[in-house]
DNA sequence: CTGAAAGCGCTTACAG
DNA sequence: CTGAAAGCGCTTACAG
């Protein structure tokens, strides 16, 4: 019943446009098309056929397949970038510093696992059969990588411990909580107390080992029973506070250091509510510097990370990878800074 | 210098194993290998063959190569979820959702913009480069949909008011706000106050406008001058609020409502300091129902918006839109339900 | 400057 | 049950 000569075009089911269609429109060959599409005409073709594949790539709407290119190129222009946790303000950050990073040049693609777990072996090599420019893997597991033997460019990121011959660019959270003890040895306070959350990400047991260590050498004590460990948020921190406080106040405790600018909140937040008064009585600070710790009430002191740059160099190193370049050292380390304000001082 | 006779497995350049080498170990076609790949047996290889194939695939640690696959198929199997937003924990609800209903079948990759754009037209197209399964858009802007027309399987979330062809999956976020209206009502109060995002997101448009509504009916007032908007932070609602309390207090407001949980730990974190007693003196209620919202103190009365269930369901419409399928409904509207907590009871 | 042709790795009628 | 061959859409030496 069909007329099998007529044109389809308006039976909706538009068919993709190739570079064959294009290179018939334009009265050349599909590797003319080909050239012009990819803006590989520098001496290589004319400047009449040019204008007239340009004008039929515009009139028929043509785009690049990236699955055929890929497929002759023998490999994409997809950037995959592997995290186990997305929801986070942190991480919105880092995403934002990769995209500014790659330019247009690359098509950034965000693979997560559910709730915290990595990337299962399956899921790996699944993602490697798309044959991606570059892999970026954010907070990897030491076994992870394992299974990624040989794969191409790749740049670890927020990846503390891993061998020095693996590209990565890390935190510098150990100084941050240096400066934050020398911080706060100069303001006097000699006994501290420690808020640390309940998970045993690597960089909360950094940033208080480092702390607890830096706080020893200028002489400050942070005693057992003032260290204490919560879920990161705002009311299950202000309960414990709340709880251990009297105890602590009894102790000559002067300031509480949290891992998280969330538990620092909690903290002020009770603290407001039982007339503490902040920094007089209590100096609190926190970790992260996220956005709200500039308006809190009194501002939060806290160790600022770095995370658009963080995403920034590590997209900047993958690109090196790509280009084939031998990156000068394969190892970053970001340094985080200490941002004072009326939380302590 | 190089002998090109000998095998460079020893070289470390570890070339990609494809379907050729496996069927050379095998001593059988490609296509044969293709078909045991791919689990399509079933009366089309011998017994035999097909152990032969599966000893090869294990021993050379042959994957699939998508790329090959999808061109040869003429679809990926890739599904491409569009997100302007991905930092907060709703959307990481929204993924596992997604991600539970998928399955293994297909791999999904989130393509996000920067700081709540929408991705632009060129993103768009090489997206579509990359010839996804499907396609999953979340909270788009009218306009985004427009550059995508006739892209095969699509699946919007959280879109309201798109044309009903469109399959889309929403949130009844309108019911959600009238039951709250009425639990008001029900409690007592007549002199409302209501504070909103800044931001002009449609779903607070429609949180205002259907509690407003059911207010009016149910003869409460809420007073113009008592409608507030705040960036959706804690503290810039609790200075908010510390400011326009005392005018509401003399004019007899006895709840206030919030867009957003996050709105409301800034009244809940501000009346605690003031000593306002909730919700004797003040109600307090929220939108999105947070998990600190079972904690906070008081705990807070919510509006719960079915995160997982969102994923979950247009995970599903998805999958019956790429198995061909007829859609029963293209829209499906989620319902919401009412946390009834201490902050108003 | 130009185009015919090979090739990327796979899948799938097709003939046997 | 099996394999040779065509084809997916592109890129790139290669010959002219």
């Amino acid at each position: 019943m069909d007329s099998p000569d007529l044109p389809r075009a308006n039976t909706h089911v538009r068919r993709r446009v190739t570079a064959a269609m294009v290179a018939d429109h334009a009265g050349v060959s599909t590797a003319t098309v080909s050239l012009v599409a990819n803006g590989k005409t520098q001496g290589r073709v004319s400047a009449t056929n040019e204008a007239k594949v340009l004008a039929s790539i515009k009139e028929l709407g043509y785009v690049i397949d990236s699955i055929g290119s890929s497929l002759s190129r023998g490999v994409s222009t997809t950037i995959i970038m592997v995290a186990p946790d997305i929801s986070n303000p942190f991480f919105a950050k880092v995403i934002a510093g990769v995209r500014s990073a790659l330019g247009s040049d690359y098509q950034l693609l965000l693979s997560v696992t559910d709730s915290g777990q990595l990337p299962s072996a399956a899921d790996t090599r699944r993602l490697l059969g798309l044959r991606p420019a570059g892999l970026l893997v954010d907070a990897p597991d030491p076994s992870f990588l394992e299974e990624l033997s040989a794969t191409g460019p790749l740049v670890l990121l927020d990846a503390p411990g891993f061998s020095d011959s693996v590209p990565a660019v890390n935190l510098d959270v150990a100084q941050g909580a240096r400066d934050l003890a020398a911080h706060l040895a100069a303001a006097g306070h000699r006994n501290i107390a420690y808020i640390d959350g309940i998970t045993g990400t690597t960089t909360f047991a950094l940033r208080r080992s480092a702390f607890l260590e830096a706080a020893a050498k200028l002489s400050m004590q942070v005693p057992e029973h003032a260290q204490l460990a919560t879920t990161i948020d705002v009311g299950s921190t202000a309960n414990a506070f709340s709880k251990a406080w009297p105890e602590w106040k009894k102790q000559g405790i002067t300031a509480v250091v949290c891992a998280t600018d969330t538990h620092a909140y909690g903290v002020l937040q009770e603290a407001r509510v039982e007339g503490i008064i902040i920094p007089k009585e209590l100096a609190v600070t926190g970790f992260d510097d996220l956005p709200y710790s500039e308006n809190s009430n009194p501002s939060l002191t806290s160790v600022r990370l770095p995370a658009e740059l963080l995403g920034r160099r590590a997209a900047e190193q993958l690109l090196a990878l790509i280009n084939g370049q031998e990156l000068n050292t394969a190892q970053l380390t970001l340094a985080s800074e200490l941002m004072v304000r009326s939380s302590t001082s």
